[in-house]
DNA sequence: AATACTCCTTAATCATGATTAAGAAGTTTA
DNA sequence: TAAACTTCTTAATCATGATTAAGGAGTATT
């Protein structure tokens, strides 16, 4: 069982896998215009091929938004989440509370993750969820209006989003098949040696959150771990 | 935090929510051709509209297959999977052995999923899941190469496959919420409220092994549970 | 500079659920 | 019909990780 079944950056590294320079050179395609849509556009074209022109059309459907650190893109109960999210560069949390009113998040979006309340967006039922940015964070919005006239246009998209959740399951299975077989102190432990740098990205509570423990479990792992290396 | 949550006909129930007369009479369009496709004519109608040419150029993208309880549609190291699989009737886990040889169940397949090992589907890797049969089983069989013909001729095939992983993509947010925030008694005694019936076409051991948990524990609940009521 | 947060650590106690081991009941197969 | 599986049960022991409580270090805010 390898390292990165653990890995948040499950996207990322099928990406890489297809194309390894893409990671390394993030700002290759910057010179033409804003580095926010040709984030998007080197992501799209791992995927499915895609002309500039019908690039230029899909771009005009997203929305630039910015959030800053604490600041919720969608609260649950208070609204219906009517948008995909594409996560162009920071860090945000898809969290609820629980019946004993805890937070439990249940999952991470990063640089080049789309993400959202997929339930509430699909059921158009008011969000369970809450998103929020852990750094300052921005995104391209794509509202499911927009998301319907443009693969009205454009049904390639609809291919490429196919794509995407079938990435996102793959993450899944992996996540679930590693919290069934594997200890707590397991669970942390390949956690942050598959994000090293995202470990030092987020508050180690937050990870704990994830991960389905308690802070002061983490906490006893780690100067466990401390004092026999 | 409703029941529905651990719920292994996450996608039936959302069908329900669209037309609720489709799982009470799962029989109404057999009338014209073999049940088989009928059962997934009704099931494509509840995402996309799709004419009666078109559903016949569908139908003769699948093949039809047969397994008998026990038997494996895939087996991990063995193969790679090439095929996305509708379950007509039947049951089905995805299963996979982990470090210390203990089996996992990551998934079950009931009638109207669609099943893959996605993992090894997409990056066309070695299968390192199982796939095997609980009952006897009937599937439609769509091969990775008849799906991007069909998709050429008939692009809404994306549009459908893209819903149908986003609602995968609930039911698994939805059970890792389950999992992080419920004790291991309150997950059995969950799982079971809201799946009455699967639970008796099923060996225990295989709930415990999707719920995380080992069989002598399902027991004890069992006996605690009884005891009480 | 003082106060209030936010986040992390440590340690004692306790409970949930795993492990181990034995056996029983039901179902296949020979 | 006996033998061999498969599945479930019970109970004793043990370990993982939660809970509780206290304190400390770093960072914002006033």
């Amino acid at each position: 069982m390898s390292l990165d079944l653990l890995s948040i950056y499950e996207h990322a590294t099928f990406l890489i896998s297809i194309k390894k320079s893409f990671l390394q050179k993030p700002y290759f395609y910057t010179s033409r215009s804003s580095q926010m849509h040709q984030n998007l556009v080197a992501y799209i074209h791992r995927y499915v091929e895609m002309s500039d022109t019908e690039i230029e059309v899909f771009n005009r459907y997203l929305i630039k938004r910015k959030i800053s650190k604490r600041e919720h893109l969608i609260e649950a109960q208070k609204e219906t989440c009517t948008a995909r999210y594409y996560i162009v560069k920071g860090c945000v949390r898809l969290y609820y509370f629980d019946e004993k009113g805890n937070e439990q998040i249940i999952h991470f979006g990063i640089d080049n993750w789309w993400i959202s309340d997929y339930e509430s967006l699909v059921n158009q039922l008011p969000a369970k969820l809450h998103i929020q940015a852990i750094e300052d964070t921005e995104l391209l919005e794509l509202t499911t209006e927009a998301f319907e006239q443009l693969s009205k246009k454009l049904p390639k998209v609809e291919r490429l989003f196919r794509i995407i959740m079938e990435k996102t399951t793959v993450a899944f299975h992996n996540r679930i098949a590693y919290m069934l077989s594997s200890s707590g102190e397991e669970l942390y432990t390949t956690f942050i040696n598959a994000n090293p740098g995202f470990c030092q990205r987020v508050p180690q509570y937050m990870i704990a959150s994830y991960l389905g423990m308690t802070p002061e479990f983490v906490s006893k792992v780690r100067s466990r771990t401390k004092n026999n290396s």
